[in-house]
Order: structure tokens, then C-alpha cells, then sequence
RNA sequence: GCUGGUGUAGCUCAGUGGCAGAGCAGUGGUAUCGUAAACCAUCGACGGUGUUUCGAUUACACCCACCAGCUCCA
């Protein structure tokens, strides 16, 4: 068995052990139907994972999910065969017999052969044998609730200059129950879609005419990105941020000079002058951020010295990559950097985590997250730009951050940026894709490349480190997850409508718009809903729009000067109109 | 970019090699209504460009967009 394996599965409870067991095996029986129904196929490989299990393949017939049933059906042939599944060791010789004509299982047995390992071997009875180190159950009889559930490509090692494989995913449970509730919850997942949530809350949209991937923000969209951007940039500034503003373009050279260039060439965005000059719509913020740092002579007295701004980036993705709110062509986030000495760094770390967790908190999105120590990959040094001694102390200083603030984080490596290494917030997507919002990269490189200097006690000169920080990232990557979580029932200080006044008939309308105009001039967003519509038809628009409050006007409210509030849980409650505004102003306060 | 799939009205979905159909939304009316959909009428669409064909929304080709996955993600 590989280490990796080794490590994956002893970090595993029993009960998960089993499952993964039984996962493993049912991807062995997928492959083994693959194999009697198509005799041409090469197996490449297949695991167990967290979701179930998928297999890769090489065939030039074209399979899509059409063939499932029929695939299907041969996999319960051979579970209700109950063959048992045997494990036999071979030499190299005999291993590379049995692969004869497949460059894929060549390629693991070199590999097998170069670590020194044994050659294992799984069978399922006399049909299937494949190079396989378990583990697995007894017998494919086990495997009592399976469904492929897609086909799709997949590089071979995971690399596009490989040949593309296809790849058929699908899981396996214990019990057709426990398949069915996995699938009734993947179904509810994506039912919380946000790009069906924006469009049905009408937050944003995009245009063919504009460009693909360029998003735009509806009123009631740009509303939750504004109330976004102000609770985040009075977080920042109560620990001495300020907040600055660049243009959204720069001369190449800018980027030539931080690196960016060099890595980034196919996703910039070329802008042509007429005075035969170039520029590129800026990928990142940080180089211009510098040259602010820059502008003047600064002394170690000055240190730390935080920018922030909230402000748009664009990169040329490509085009597979885009979709929905998490990959755009032009997004906004809010992006910040600290200019500090080295002694500085773990406590503006610290700091900044620490702004985030309680943001994050106020979303109720602190606990849905995972933390990534996204690190270099110490293989592919040539992807990074700096010195491996200070990738090593930054690194540990993350680390240190790591164990201090308790956040439980992952080391990834291979994930760090360009100059530096990074601490990551993680989130799942409706698709249970993981997705990066709040980053926090310590960079010991790119002051050096712009020769950033202050002036220490001595009065000698010394170069600053750079703290990269997004505390939300992506506007729009924030907003669409917090959509996927909250359903789009956002909390009262960012609902786009928090109150709608529901005037039970025709006769309530003066009386409710002089009500609405009470409530808007306190600063509420309210909307007044005086459709020729029964009051039924108001509250399920009302709820379907998810608006915290409904106020409801009828000749009862009118006569006693009362309104009877209908919350979006559906409690009702009648209490005099400042009252209410009271209590909603108090709730929309102390939220922020 | 790669593999596979999808594209019919603002939204959700039918359907066809020969006049394209519904529900909701919208608009005009009637009812003036008490906590998740009143009633009647009415407007509105085959992603684009070519090819085959007497005739293409339907078949084919290319383009565009979208979806899943892979790759990438400063």
C-alpha cells in the first residue's frame, strides 16, 4: 500500500475505513463491468473517495450517461454473484504479463517496482484482476446501494498535456436508505444553487452582449455588496487600516517587475493606446500597492503601514474555468496590504485572522469553514519566485499562527501563491466543491523585487515584508456562498428589502404608504406592495422573496394605530409602528 | 483549453421535417379580500450563421452561451 494511502486511511474511524472498503470495492466492480461490456477499454485507475467513487479509463467509443443503466445492470450481475475478493502477490515479470498492451497499469507497475513495494494484486473471483493494495470487503455481494452518477474527462496523472481519460463517477452506502437520503441531500445541495437563488432574487445576471463571465450587480444585488463593503472596511480600519484607490490599469512592467507577468501571461487583459503605448487591466492590486508604499521615505516608526481598498481585478479565464459568481472574468474583493518588519509579522497575522473570524461569525459562516496552510510544493521550486529561506520562515510562521489562533488547519501543498505562502479560508459549494475566500500571505519577496525600503532604529536601510490579506475575497464569491447557506434569507442589515408593507385592500393604501414613508425615513429599506392582489398572494411573494419583516395594514391596524408584523419564520405579533422600528433598527445595529 | 451534455416566452417546462403549446410573471379589467397562489381577458419564444430539403425550431456543420467534470486559480 502507497504512504499516502497508509496516512489517508489511518486517520480514518473504523466506521469510515468500511465505508471507504466498500467504496473501493464497488469501483472494482464498476471496472470489471466495464471491462466485460467494452473488452477494448484500458483501465487507468480508480478510488474511493470522500463521495463515493470513480474510475478512469481509455476508450475511443464515447460513453455518456445513456449507457448507465446498462453498465448498471452488469455491475448487479456481478454483486449478486457474490464473488469474493482475493488478494495475491506476483513478481514484475508476471505483473507485467498480466498488464501486457495497457500503458496505464505499465506506468503504476514501474512506479510499484521503483519504491521497492510488493506487487499486490486484487481479483474478483476468476473474472478481474487488477494491481490494487486494498483494502476491500469480502465479497462484491457487499455492495448493497450503488449509482453511477455522472461521466466525464479526466487527464491522465492530472496533467492537460496527458491524454484525456473518461471518467465515470459514482457511490456506494451501506444501505439503499442511506443512498437515498445521500442523494435527497445532493439534490437539496444544488436546489440552494446561487446562480437559481440570484436569479430568482434578482441579484445580478449576466449578458451575452457584455461578455462571458462578467457579472452585474442588480440594485437589490449591489445593495448586499455595498452593506458587505461597509461592515468590512470600519472592521479594518478599527486596527489602523487605511484605505487607498488605483486605477485599474498598469503598464506591464509594473507586473514584469512583481513576477505576475511572467506566470500570468495568458489571462491579462491587453489595453491599447493610441499613443503607441500598453497597458493591462490589473490581475492584482498588490504592485500598485507598493509603488504607494513607495512614493515616500519611511522609517521603521512608521511600521506596520495597512492599505486597503475594495476594488476590481481582471483576469482572462479560461473559459472552462468560469461559472456563476466563483470564477468571473472581473470581480471585486477587498484586498489589503501590510508594509512590516519581519518581528511584526505573526502579530498583524494574528490581528487580521482575527478581524475575519468575527466577520465571519456575524454571517454565521464561521464553523462551515476549513483552513488551508496552503504551502509551496517542495518538487516544482521553478513555479515560485523568492529565496527557499524565506519561504521556510514564513511558512513556520504560519505555523505558529496555525497552533496560536487554534485553527485546526490543513498544510496543502502546492497551493501557496506565487511569492509566498498563505492561510486560507475554505468553504463547500452547493456542488460541495471547495472554494477559497479569505487569504492571508506573507510575502518576503516581492518588497525585495520592488526594492521597498525603511529606515530602521540605526538609521539603516531595510527591506519591509508584505502581508497580502483578503478578509472576504471575492465579493462575489462571499455573496454566492453565503446565498448557498442562508438560502437567500440574508440576515435583516443585508436583506436588499428588510420590510415590505402588505395593505390588506385597496382601501389601506393611503394609510400604508404614509407607513412606508415612516419606515424608509429612518433609514429602512421597505417596499410597499399595493398590487390589486389578496393578501395571500402578497405574503407568499413576500416570503418567496425572502424579506425579513411583513408589515400587514388592514382596518383593524388602522383603527387601533397599530401594525401586526409577519416575520419570514411566519410568527405574527401586533405592536405600535415605532415599536417595531425599535426593535429592527436595534436588531440591524447590533449586528454590525 | 480538454471530455461529455444542454439551448423553445422574463421564469419553469411540453412539442414537431409542414400554422409552436401550457403554467407562473407582465399588461387590461372584475372582486375589496385577514396571514403561502381570487377570477376573466390579453401580450410574448424555437441562441446565431450556414448546409441539405419543395419546406428546418426539428437533420448536419460551424460559432456563441450555459451545465458537470478535468486542468488552472496571483
Amino acid at each position: 500500500m502507497s504512504k499516502v494511502l497508509e496516512e489517508k486511511l489511518e486517520k480514518m474511524s473504523p466506521e469510515e475505513q468500511k465505508l471507504w472498503a466498500l467504496r473501493h470495492t464497488a469501483e472494482h466492480v464498476l471496472h470489471t463491468a466495464l471491462q466485460n461490456l467494452y473488452p477494448k477499454l484500458k483501465k487507468a485507475m480508480g478510488p474511493a473517495t470522500s463521495e463515493g467513487f470513480y474510475h478512469d479509463f481509455d476508450l475511443d467509443e464515447k460513453i455518456t450517461e445513456a449507457d448507465f443503466p446498462k453498465i448498471e445492470k452488469e455491475m448487479q450481475r456481478l454483486i449478486d454473484l457474490d464473488l469474493p475478493l482475493i488478494q495475491e502477490f506476483v513478481d514484475v515479470k508476471k505483473a507485467r504479463d498480466i498488464f501486457k498492451g495497457n500503458p496505464y497499469k505499465f506506468e503504476w507497475v514501474d512506479e510499484i517496482e521503483k519504491r521497492g513495494e510488493k506487487f499486490s494484486l486484487f481479483k474478483i473471483g476468476d473474472i478481474d484482476l487488477d494491481l490494487c493494495s486494498g483494502p476491500h470487503v469480502e465479497s462484491t455481494g457487499k455492495v448493497k446501494a450503488f449509482k453511477l452518477l455522472s461521466v466525464a474527462g479526466a487527464y491522465w496523472h492530472g496533467d492537460e498535456k496527458n491524454k484525456m481519460l473518461t471518467r465515470i463517477y459514482g457511490t456506494c452506502f451501506p444501505s439503499k436508505d442511506d443512498l437515498l437520503k445521500y442523494l435527497e441531500h445532493v439534490k437539496l445541495a444544488k436546489s440552494n444553487d446561487h446562480r437559481k437563488l440570484g436569479q430568482e432574487l434578482d441579484l445580478f445576471c449576466f449578458s451575452d452582449l457584455v461578455g462571458k463571465g462578467l457579472v452585474m450587480y442588480t440594485p437589490k444585488g449591489t445593495i448586499i455588496k455595498n452593506e458587505l463593503q461597509k461592515a468590512l472596511m470600519n472592521a479594518c480600519k478599527e486596527f489602523g487600516a487605511m484605505e487607498v484607490n488605483i486605477p485599474h490599469m498598469a503598464k506591464l512592467e509594473l507586473y514584469e517587475t512583481s513576477g505576475h507577468a511572467q506566470k500570468f501571461k495568458d489571462e491579462l487583459f491587453v489595453v491599447k493606446s493610441h499613443h503607441k503605448e500598453e497597458f493591462v487591466l490589473k490581475p492584482v492590486n498588490c504592485p500598485h500597492h507598493t509603488q504607494i508604499y513607495a512614493s515616500r521615505p519611511r522609517s521603521y516608526k512608521d511600521l506596520p503601514i495597512a492599505y486597503v481598498e475594495s476594488t476590481q481585478q481582471h483576469r482572462d479565464e479560461k473559459p472552462g474555468a468560469i461559472g456563476g459568481l466563483n470564477r468571473t472574468r472581473s470581480f471585486e474583493i477587498d484586498d489589503g496590504h501590510t508594509f512590516c518588519t519581519k518581528e511584526q509579522i505573526t502579530e498583524e497575522v494574528i490581528k487580521l485572522i482575527k478581524t475575519a473570524e468575527k466577520f465571519y461569525k456575524q454571517l454565521n459562516m464561521w464553523g462551515n469553514h476549513w483552513v488551508s496552510l496552503s504551502f509551496r510544493d517542495p518538487k516544482t521550486p521553478e513555479k515560485y519566485i523568492g529565496d527557499e529561506k524565506d519561504w521556510q520562515t514564513a511558512q513556520k510562521m504560519l505555523l505558529d499562527v496555525n497552533k496560536t489562533l487554534k485553527l485546526n488547519g490543513k498544510i496543502i501543498e502546492g497551493e501557496a501563491a506565487l511569492y509566498g505562502p498563505k492561510i486560507d479560508i475554505m468553504m463547500k459549494d452547493s456542488l460541495n466543491n471547495d472554494v477559497q475566500l479569505g487569504t492571508f500571505q506573507i510575502d518576503f519577496a516581492m518588497p525585495k523585487r520592488f526594492d521597498l525600503k525603511y529606515v530602521d532604529q540605526k538609521g539603516k536601510e531595510q527591506t519591509p515584508i508584505m502581508i497580502h490579506r483578503a478578509i472576504l475575497g471575492s465579493y462575489g464569491r462571499f455573496i454566492a456562498n453565503l446565498l448557498e447557506k442562508t438560502g437567500g434569507a440574508f440576515p435583516t442589515w443585508l436583506s436588499p428589502v428588510q420590510v415590505k408593507v402588505l395593505p390588506i385592500s385597496e382601501r389601506q393604501i393611503e394609510y400604508a404608504t404614509e407607513e412606508t414613508k415612516k419606515l424608509k425615513d429612518v433609514g429602512i429599506r421597505v417596499e410597499l406592495d399595493d398590487r390589486n392582489e389578496t393578501l395571500s398572494a402578497k405574503i407568499r411573494d413576500a416570503q418567496n422573496e425572502k424579506v425579513p419583516y411583513m408589515v400587514i395594514l388592514g382596518d383593524k391596524e388602522i383603527e387601533k394605530d397599530e401594525v401586526s408584523i409577519r416575520n419570514r419564520e411566519g410568527k405574527n405579533s401586533t405592536m405600535k409602528l415605532s415599536k417595531f422600528i425599535d426593535i429592527i433598527k436595534n436588531e440591524i445595529e447590533n449586528y454590525q
